[in-house]
DNA sequence: GGAATATAGTTGTCATTGACAACCTTATAG
DNA sequence: CTATAAGGTTGTCAATGACAACTATATTCC
């Protein structure tokens, strides 16, 4: 499959979307178990996504990390729990709503994410060695246009 | 996050990669999920991926089937017979060797997956509207690139 | 102010998923 | 013709997230 190099129409371009996406869907999971690892043992992968996440975006509130990932919140508690346990993330009363909780990547979880992703990097750029910053640039911007378009 | 306008950095667009990844993952699942509903109300997620793989790429080996998904081949296996059982799938004896099945989606399965992404289309070409065809063929393309280069 | 309702989190329960290993059967090497 | 490798199946287990029930705090409306 995919590889119709002729001037394809846009069902066909849609349709390979579909396969390159089948198959990267299984393969970033590999990927991504093993960047978890690095950054703790014991970390699941999806308190790695959960703690990525928050590391990029700064403390949240359970409910906004919910609604933003897209996954049920009693599954963010738990995970916030797991991470809390690794002393990989903090959660402290919201001073804005008594219901709510800030969760927070600790210190120590941002520095081994950061020199988690240099690593990660590294071998990342190795891999996309012939790539163009152009290339790169591209799919980032398409990526985050298609995962723009996919939101409810 | 992810929307840097300016001149990135090859650093900080293989950042924005992972960004846009991470949340990728997630809101696939959920589509995808939906996906596998429309097919059959039955199908769960793994086993229409497994589907819709054999759909695009014709009768396979399970061992073949799992090498190229990443996955285990007790999950295949597994995953077979739960399409079997729904129809959706047959398991025929390899003509080259007594010990592989070969693995096939159904006439049937066929049709229901060609409808479904008929109609799966129609949406994401509303949604994805003001695309152009270039940009679509760009996104495939270096996505395949993408995980021929995440390859093992 | 006070009842009704909505929201934030936590926890229990469950089905799905795939990793791992043990095992059987058939191929292949020597 | 053994010995070893490869393809599949099955048992077992942990991770994951959906769903629902429940507590506590906010908000709305009278």
């Amino acid at each position: 499959m995919a590889s119709t190099t002729g001037p394809a129409t846009r069902a066909d371009l849609l349709a390979g979307l579909d396969g390159e996406f089948t198959v990267l869907v299984r393969r970033i999971r590999r990927v991504i178990r093993q960047q978890a690892r690095e950054v703790h043992p014991d970390l699941q992968i999806a308190s790695y996504l959960l703690l990525a996440w928050l590391a990029n975006n700064g403390p949240q509130r359970g409910s906004t990390v919910a609604e933003q990932l897209g996954i049920d919140k009693g599954a963010i508690s738990r995970q916030a729990q797991h991470l809390e346990e690794l002393g990989l993330l903090s959660r402290s009363a919201d001073p804005d709503d008594g219901r709510a909780m800030l969760l927070a990547a600790s210190d120590g979880a941002v520095a081994r994410l950061a020199r988690m992703r240099d690593e990660r990097r590294r071998t990342l750029d190795e891999r996309l060695g012939d790539w163009s910053e152009a290339d790169l640039a591209s799919l980032v911007s398409l990526l985050g246009r298609y995962n723009h378009a996919l939101e409810v």
